[in-house]
RNA sequence: GGGCAGGUACCCAAGUGGCCAAAGGGGGCUGACUGUAAAUCAGCUGGCGUCACGCCUACGGGGGUUCGAAUCCCUCCCUGCCCA
């Protein structure tokens, strides 16, 4: 796993200093560095974009080094302005505490719990008073702020910026300072949270500054924008190996390298030996990608799962047949096939089963069914679109 | 506090009295094709029904004018800009 991003080079080679200088450090005083990420419990559950940074932290864990998993549940009470260009909403207390509590339980698919100190913001952050805001917030001008980019383009726009999320940034830098850290990760977004802010913060709390380490962003499922689930284009971490592999095949085409990247145990030796293959004809890019799905879902359902989650989509996909497993149905004396389509949670309007029906997307057996009105025609493998099947019987008939 | 500009569907955004369930784009869904749930092309994208027709809900909230309102008026809430 690769792909760390700095924007500019001078930066990253000062990073670089910084870290071969501060491992010096440490080896000296007999101590492991203390590396830490930042999470927003916005959400309840992890997605692979998540993932990008626990694996990095992952590896400074089993190079003996100290990690803290920081769930931010007094920052998410705020809401991080740094990926958006809009406003978030505020969470209460209570919806950020339910999503906090599976939030470590995921992060230990990745994170050797044994070895993962976890820590809540709120532990400090809800203790600091109004003169200590303003002490800090005296490190950094309104300008500062303002060309950001992600204010900037709302100021242009004539978007409201909010003064308190003016706060995360600065919110962010205590925690970094809370916790001296010596190694901070994040994602680009958090360029600014943390080389501005947090080193800025600690300068003058007069603990020595974090190391940045930027990590690249994983696009979604659309291969655009920042994969989130607000944005709908995540991959869950908890979702079936089945469901995994096939998100992971709709990816297009060109987020493969970033995926590839951020994502897989290849190196970049064997990334580059792909990319080339494909650049150069050789390699079939689907294969690829098989390959890459196969590698991800391995990583958190195991080599067996994911080898039947290839399966499962070579058959149901490339060959359309229908899958091992499917939902069982009870057809009901008199049913149409609307009603059926209706009743077995098929579709979630009669409207839209009439659309799909007109639109030839309802089978069964392979016969399209193209009258909604018409009585259900019996028992069989009902399908609708590529991936929603039914086993529709008579169990009640044979059960009297 | 004053002046001006705004608030439209999942998101962006057009529309400024009837032809508006609301252009266009994005997203999503479906089909064709394929190398894949990629790309490309086409269609669909509020709900209910006796379904080429009718009804209900919807253009920030409430009220009004009108045969008829996203569009006009009043009022309230929210946002931006300028002034204080």
């Amino acid at each position: 796993m690769q792909g760390t991003a700095y924007g500019d080079e001078q930066l990253a080679m000062a990073m670089r200093k910084e870290l071969r200088e501060r491992l010096l450090e440490a080896q000296n005083e007999g101590r492991p560095l203390r590396v830490y990420c930042g999470f927003d419990p916005r959400t309840s559950d992890l997605h692979l974009g998540h993932t990008v940074p626990m694996r990095k932290l992952r590896q400074f864990q089993e190079l003996g080094h100290e990690v803290v998993f920081l769930i931010g549940n007094f920052t998410s009470l705020i809401g991080d302005p740094s990926d958006k260009d809009k406003l978030r909403p505020q969470l209460t207390p209570e919806e950020v505490e339910e999503n906090a509590r599976t939030y470590a339980e995921q992060a230990f698919k990745i994170l050797d719990p044994e070895k993962t100190i976890i820590e809540y913001n709120a532990k400090w952050l809800s203790k600091l008073t109004f003169a200590d805001l303003i002490k800090l917030a005296s490190n950094f001008t309104v300008q500062q702020f303002l060309t950001r980019e992600n204010f900037r383009k709302r100021w242009d726009k004539g978007e409201p910026v909010y003064l308190h999320e003016t706060f995360y940034a600065i919110m962010q830098g205590y925690d970094a300072y809370a916790l001296r850290a010596d190694v901070q990760i994040g994602g680009t977004d958090q360029l600014f949270n943390i080389v501005t802010a947090a080193r800025k913060l600690m300068t003058f709390m007069g603990v020595k500054p974090n190391i940045a380490i930027i990590l690249d962003i994983l696009p979604g499922t659309d291969g655009e924008v920042k994969m989130s689930k607000s944005l709908g284009n995540h991959i869950p971490l908890l979702s079936t190996p089945e469901d995994m592999y096939g998100k992971l095949m709709s990816v297009p085409d060109k987020a493969m390298g970033a995926y590839m990247r951020l994502l897989t145990r290849w190196t970049p030796r064997q990334i580059a030996e792909l990319e080339t293959g494909i650049a150069q004809g050789r390699l079939n890019p689907r294969d690829v990608k098989m390959q890459l799905a196969r590698e991800i879902v391995e990583i958190y359902h195991g080599e067996d799962a994911a080898a039947r989650a290839e399966e499962h989509f070579v058959r149901v996909f490339q060959q359309r047949d229908i899958p091992d497993e499917i939902p069982e149905y009870c057809l009901q004396e008199g049913e149409t096939v609307l009603q059926v389509l209706r009743n077995a949670n098929l579709v979630s309007s009669n409207s839209e089963g009439r659309r799909l029906i007109q639109q030839k997307a309802v089978r069964l057996d392979g016969e399209v069914l193209s009258d909604p009105r018409a009585a259900f025609p019996g028992p069989g493998v009902l399908r609708v679109g590529k991936r929603k099947f039914v086993r529709v019987s008579n169990c009640s008939a044979t059960r009297e």
